[in-house]
DNA sequence: TATCTTTGGTGTAATATTGACACAATTAAA
DNA sequence: TTTAATTGTGTCAATATTACACCAAAGATA
């Protein structure tokens, strides 16, 4: 019945980076292991892909479970297999790069999963090769979020364009122009202005924005150009 | 000893998506199976991951054994894993895009697999999600293609402005212009001029350039421009 | 109630980049 | 030597980007 006997099976796991944005850092939900191999260690959520579920769904069932959300912005980002990885057994992992808005989250499941939101900054040694893994998605963040609209997956459905600019100077560390960064913003039609003021300014208050939903659909794989081009220049 | 036993074991497939172009057309390396299952059927280049390979080690095996080359431009593009996808057993397929010079394989090797250079407008069905995974592959090129110097890794050592036109034009189904075309390749710095010119021009010889190694790989993740703007609005 | 401090919103001029276009030079064939 | 095809370079207007200055709103302070 095995049509392909010579071939080795091999242990397919799932890792999910998780970004959320604070309205000051960038931060990582990741896991302290109560379980064992490498307990007490600090790591990605995790888990095995079931034989009778789909790739995508894996990620989205360990997401769910973690976070209690669905329909979050998730990409598959990069597959690690070094054959060594794993110091137990030969495992192949699927790397999935999810973005949330830190509010929405269910603090509970994260309590339970003994997980926690940790700034890049501060994010302790990981596991195997799980280190790698989010550098290459905090790179993947960079790269995608000066070209394409997913900046507002990270924050609330109204927001202002103050805590966007805020977004987008932690993920690149570094002060942007006002002027300058609200013009292109508001230059891309994404944004509908709600009429609304934030009320947690101490100060003047902010206009409250919302995403153009049809317009970020059909134009999300357009170019876009929300970084200064001397940001570009690596 | 099996420190992961309730988890189960997938095999691992690998496929790779192979770009040339040969002056016109961009291509693709596919095979006509002489092999169960599907046999006689066109599908990508692949084989299943050995239990002791690294992943970047088995695509470079597969790419190898087919082309005879190595050292070739490979990204790792997305992992594929439907429960359904492969018909006779549970298969996970990550999928390798590779750019080689056309001229450079070799074609015992390509002849022996029963693989063919076919242009993507006259590519045949292709079994399981193959298609689907040189569509993405196709958007993938036409993306990072516009964006970073890759055009270069599909061309021979030296190559002239013009060439290097056509294949952008072939990449992306437009026609550019001329003037404008030049003025920007040139002025990224990624040319070397020769000196020499192109014998195999019936009219005015073009100049023959190469790439600047040293500014290719210190500037390859920088963001270019290589289209004109009005492309990427999707 | 005046004014101070902080933050948010908008305008403008200098510069750089892009797009659309024209013209001259080279080569082989007619 | 003319012709046709192709290559190389220049120009100008439109557009986009940068760097910068000013005004408005709102709570705190006196």
């Amino acid at each position: 019945m095995n049509i392909y006997p010579q071939a080795s099976r091999i242990l397919l796991a799932i890792d999910c980076i998780i970004f959320g944005f604070d309205g000051k850092d960038i931060k990582l939900l990741l896991v302290k292991r109560n379980f064992e191999p490498e307990k007490g260690k600090w790591s990605l959520m995790g888990g095995f892909l079931n034989s009778d579920e789909d790739l995508a769904d894996g990620a989205a069932r360990i997401l769910y479970n973690l976070t209690g959300l669905k329909n979050i912005y998730v990409e598959q980002l990069e597959t690690y297999g070094k054959v060594k990885r794993d110091p137990a057994e030969r495992t192949v992992s699927v790397v999935f790069f999810a973005l949330i808005q830190i509010d929405d989250h269910d603090s509970e499941a994260v309590r339970s999963h003994n997980a926690s939101w940790i700034t890049l900054e501060n994010r302790p040694a990981l596991i195997f090769d799980h280190e790698e893994m989010v550098c290459k998605a905090i790179e993947h963040l960079k790269y995608k979020a000066a070209l394409h609209p997913i900046g507002f997956e990270l924050l609330p459905e109204l927001f202002t364009i103050p805590q966007l600019q805020k977004l987008y100077e932690a993920i690149y560390s570094i002060p942007l122009d006002r002027r300058n960064f609200s013009r292109k913003l508001l230059s891309t039609g994404l944004l509908i202005d709600t009429g609304r003021k934030n009320n947690n300014s101490t100060t003047k208050k902010a206009t409250l924005y919302k995403l153009d939903e049809v317009r970020y659909k059909e134009k999300f794989h357009s170019f876009w150009n929300f970084m200064p081009d001397s940001m570009k220049q690596s």
